[in-house]
RNA sequence: GGGCGUUUAGCUCAGUUGGCUAGAGCGCCGCCCUUACAAGGCGGAAGUCGAGGGUUCGAGUCCCCCAACGCCCA
């Protein structure tokens, strides 16, 4: 073994061994209870990223528990079709040829997309590997897949016979530059600056004007009405009127609304039915003519007269300035409002009237809010509840085409001689009226429709097969808040429609992985690290934890560097520790389990009870998804006590005491396995390395028993050695004293039990003096003095120190003391302390303050006869 | 405007039934190449826990209010 780690060397090795070992297949454990997380699928035109690292590697760690503790543990991974992006990828690279998808058709262009994908799909799976995810690959998934193409249509299909999933002209948002309609939640909003224009829209009769405030001026080519509050006492006398719509004269009513604000503007506003989706609802209302003027393209359409042809924003200026001239505006005032944006391009998104097909999400809400309110379904952290009862409760129907090529057809054929509309599991060719002039809808389906059902299509659904039957409902599903609208929500409402059960038990959201100064990762900034080459750096060992160290549950993660290095010599210290009982202690073919020793030495017992103490609070942790906690006991635990501590003092265990020597050996042999076993969920690849040198060849640690660590009594004297070494270290550290100056120590025990000769031992090699048992010098003038649980220590200065530079000490630990005991008695001098505090809690603190005056009399005779 | 979150050491953050002198990693200072590891060891300095009020024997932790920052929704 190199006396370095080496990730990059290791890292590649394993993957492949686990993989055909048939580890992450479920089976690996013929007889365990069925544990499953499907994986949120990445969308197939991307690459990871570190959000997706640490998905992954929360999942893993999940999965790769479980799968020791025995569970037949299904890590589903897959993909899905990303249309909008997908789309736009491929259009890119069409473009670039000087072709759009028209030129070469709707089969010419899928095919397209395919070859694309298997491209582009290849490398999310390589990286999958590079990370270490143990996911069974023999049931990957694709949302595009024949099974589940065939769930997505028989969900409409059933959708659209209970009458949820229905076809109709609303106003929807529009991006005119993918060309499809989008739902709300695809919509970002932003403030913009914007300006707010008062238009004087004349009376019919010549009896002055009404002013309507708008942000879009250009919309007014589209005006059917204007309305106003019917309380507003403003316009009272102008309710039923007509108006003359300023450049195109057309003549339009004053009408009355519920709907209208009073506040905003002028309390009068300008309606345009086919634009805007308050003004469609006073449009219907009002049985008003609903006219198209801007188009699919952001252009206005011939039903905008003079500006025909012309863009919407320079619509916008045109319109103005024409107003302007024909003195009909009356003031344009600074007006930042929000605008709606395309998520996936950043176009300005045009409300538009289109028909399109919905889901009546109404009927699926209701079970799905109280699937959670019942606590059937848990969200970790339970705060997420709340913002998905609110999105829940406010919910409209869901916008589930798109007019784009790559996704789900929709199953839907339109008869164009009677107009029917035919929606079936199979292909129509003849209509009821007999016509066979059947034409299916163009359009596909949101890419998040098919997402909606992934936790049962990907096990079988509509098919009941046994693995539906084994792993569905999933055990838990990771993912980050940000999808918790666009598909942990549409999960819960479909799974439970359809399956009837809810799709998980346990809902895992993490935050975000932020910069290390907490700025959100992107390509523009500059700021976003790439998984990869970090792996390629560090080793995913380190980034894995690295992530996992920082994400406190419910909160974003900073990661930065350097905590990616501190992992990494986390790996290198696990590293040369086993390198260390590998190699210098000699110990190898530690059995996979068992192995602990039937009588072992104090400082074997000692390290043991703290293993299983520890395990048990890792498991207590890990089960409660505090990753970040339960990962940070067992890093200290491992470094602090079992590297600092157990490992210095095994050195120190005379080989001649052959049993003793056999019992550490052991010991050593199954600590350092259980702390392998603990890391390995997070660390799979440097814990599977280390194992296949400590252990014996015939086992993985991949499929490995969890640790079940059995009970041991740590020594008592273990508290007055870590004390007493920690006094000593300290003494020699303050006055410089090089460590291979002699040092001779008296101890002196105040408790009845004589201390074991393993604690000199111990004490003499961990600090490099000569500890023996003695009286309590008296006077002590000429010695520090050490406590620590009730044994006193007391080194003598000479020839080591000058007494003098033995006071500051001495005073510094009388005034800390004294503060001590000063806040002890203010506490026990308060009546209603000792009344009204639980009676362990005042003992405590009398016990407490009766060793600090004990020890303070100490010091201060100590300092006394200093002289 | 509504909701949620954050504010603790120089930096990034833990601190889950309120109870010893508030912790970690990184950084900083001193000593040590002690033969597993200098990507290390030992020791150290460093915090009025955002401000104010309240509840309580006791508050970083619970309540109220304020401020700053961030996110989501309208």
């Amino acid at each position: 073994m190199n006396p370095t780690y080496d990730p990059a060397e290791v890292e590649g090795r394993w993957y492949g061994v686990w993989e055909e070992s048939g580890a992450f297949r479920p089976e690996v454990n013929p007889d365990g209870e069925p544990y499953c997380i499907v994986i949120p699928p990445p969308n197939v035109t991307g690459v990871l990223h570190t959000g997706h690292a640490l998905d992954h590697a929360m999942q893993d760690i999940l999965i790769r528990r479980k799968r020791m503790q025995g569970y037949a543990a299904l890590w589903l991974p897959g993909m899905d079709h990303a249309g909008i992006a997908t789309q736009n990828v491929v259009e890119r690279e069409l473009r670039i040829e000087g072709m759009t998808r028209h030129d070469i058709g709707r089969e010419a262009f899928i095919d397209r997309v395919w070859a694309w994908k298997h491209s582009s799909g290849n490398t999310i799976s390589q990286q999958m590997r590079k990370l270490g995810d143990s996911v069974d690959w023999s049931r990957e998934r694709f949302t595009f897949d024949e099974g589940l193409s065939a769930a997505v249509r028989k969900v409409f299909v059933t959708l659209y016979e209970q009458g949820l999933m229905y076809r109709a002209n609303r106003i929807i948002n529009w991006c005119p530059r993918c060309h499809t309609a989008l739902s709300e939640i695809e919509v970002e909003h932003e403030d913009d600056p914007g300006e707010l224009t008062y238009i004087k829209y004349p009376f019919k009769d010549g009896s002055g004007y009404i002013t309507v405030a708008t942000t879009r001026p250009e919309t007014m080519l589209g005006d059917t009405a204007v309305a106003v509050h019917p309380d507003d006492e403003r316009y009272k006398d102008a309710i039923g009127k007509t108006l003359l719509l300023p450049i195109l004269n057309r003549e339009i009513p004053v009408v009355a609304d519920e709907g209208v604000e009073h506040e905003f503007g002028t309390g009068a506003v300008k309606v345009t039915p086919a634009h805007d989706p308050l003004d469609f609802e006073i449009g219907l209302r009002h049985d008003l003519e609903q006219i198209i003027v801007i188009d699919t393209e952001a252009n206005i359409t011939q039903a905008g007269g003079p500006y025909f042809g012309m863009d919407r924003f320079e619509a916008r200026e045109a319109v103005r300035s024409k107003l302007r001239e024909l003195k009909l505006i009356e003031k344009v005032e600074e007006h930042p409002h929000s605008v709606g944006h395309c998520s996936r391009c950043h176009t300005v998104i045009e409300p538009l009237l289109s028909l399109q097909w919905f889901v009546k999400v109404q009927p699926l809400v209701g079970p799905a809010i109280e699937a959670i309110r019942s606590g059937d379904v848990t969200f970790h952290p339970k705060r997420w509840e709340n913002s998905y009862f609110h999105w829940m409760e406010n919910l409209r129907d869901w916008t589930v085409s798109r007019q784009l090529w790559w996704g789900h057809r929709i199953p839907a054929w339109y008869c164009k001689e009677c107009d029917e509309t035919i929606v079936s599991m199979d292909d129509p060719t003849q209509c009821a009226c007999g016509s066979t002039d059947l034409v299916q809808d163009e359009d596909v389906l949101d890419t998040w429709f098919s997402s909606a059902l992934w936790p049962f299509s990907t096990l079988g659904w509509p098919q009941e097969t046994p693995d539906l039957d084994a792993f569905y409902p999933t055990s838990v599903l990771v993912t980050g808040f940000d999808i918790i609208f666009f598909w942990v929500a549409r999960m819960m409402m479909m799974g439970i429609h359809f399956t009837e059960a809810p799709p998980f038990d346990d809902i895992l959201i993490h935050g975000m992985v932020r910069d290390s100064e907490g700025k959100k990762m992107s390509k523009s900034t500059g700021n976003a690290l790439d998984p990869l080459e970090l792996i390629d750096e560090y080793g995913a060992d380190a980034l894995r934890l690295a992530l996992i160290q920082a994400a406190a549950p419910g909160h974003d993660i900073p990661l930065s560097l350097d905590a990616i290095d501190a992992a990494k010599r986390f790996g290198n210290k696990l590293w040369n520790a086993v390198r260390f009982v590998v190699e210098f202690m000699d110990v190898s073919s530690v059995p996979a389990d068992g192995g602990y020793p039937v009588n072992p030495g104090p400082e074997d017992a000692w390290v043991l009870a703290r293993l299983g103490e520890t395990s048990r609070e890792v498991d207590r942790l890990l089960d409660e998804y505090r990753l970040s906690d339960a990962f940070a006991i067992l890093y200290n635990f491992a470094w602090s006590e079992v590297f600092d501590w157990y490992v210095e003092m095994a050195k120190s265990i005379d080989e001649s005491d052959s049993e003793r020597h056999a019992a550490m050996l052991s010991t050593l042999g199954a600590v350092t396995r259980d702390v392998l076993k603990l890391f390995h969920p997070v660390m799979p690849f440097v814990t599977e390395e280390l194992w296949s040198h400590l252990g014996d060849d015939s086992t993985l640690l991949i499929t490995a028993a969890w640790p079940d660590v059995p009970a041991y009594d740590a020594p008592e004297e273990m508290a007055s050695l870590q004390g007493i070494v920690a006094g000593i270290r300290q003494f020699r550290s303050q006055h410089q004293i090089p460590r291979k100056t002699e040092m001779p120590v008296i101890v002196a025990t105040t408790a009845e039990a004589e201390l074991s000769s393993w604690w000199f031992t111990q004490v003499a090699s961990l600090t490099s003096s000569t500890p023996h048992s003695g009286q309590r010098p008296d006077p002590v003038t000429g010695y520090t003095r050490l406590s620590s649980d009730g044994v006193e220590a007391y080194i003598a200065l000479a020839g080591l120190v000058d007494v003098d530079a033995e006071r500051p000490r001495i005073e510094k630990a009388i005034a800390e003391l004294e503060a001590s005991i000063a806040r002890s008695r203010s506490k026990l001098d308060n009546p209603n302390f000792r009344d009204r505090a639980p009676a362990e809690v005042v003992a405590q603190e009398e016990d407490r303050m009766t060793v600090q005056l004990h020890e303070l009399e100490k010091q201060r005779s100590q300092l006394r006869e200093l002289g």
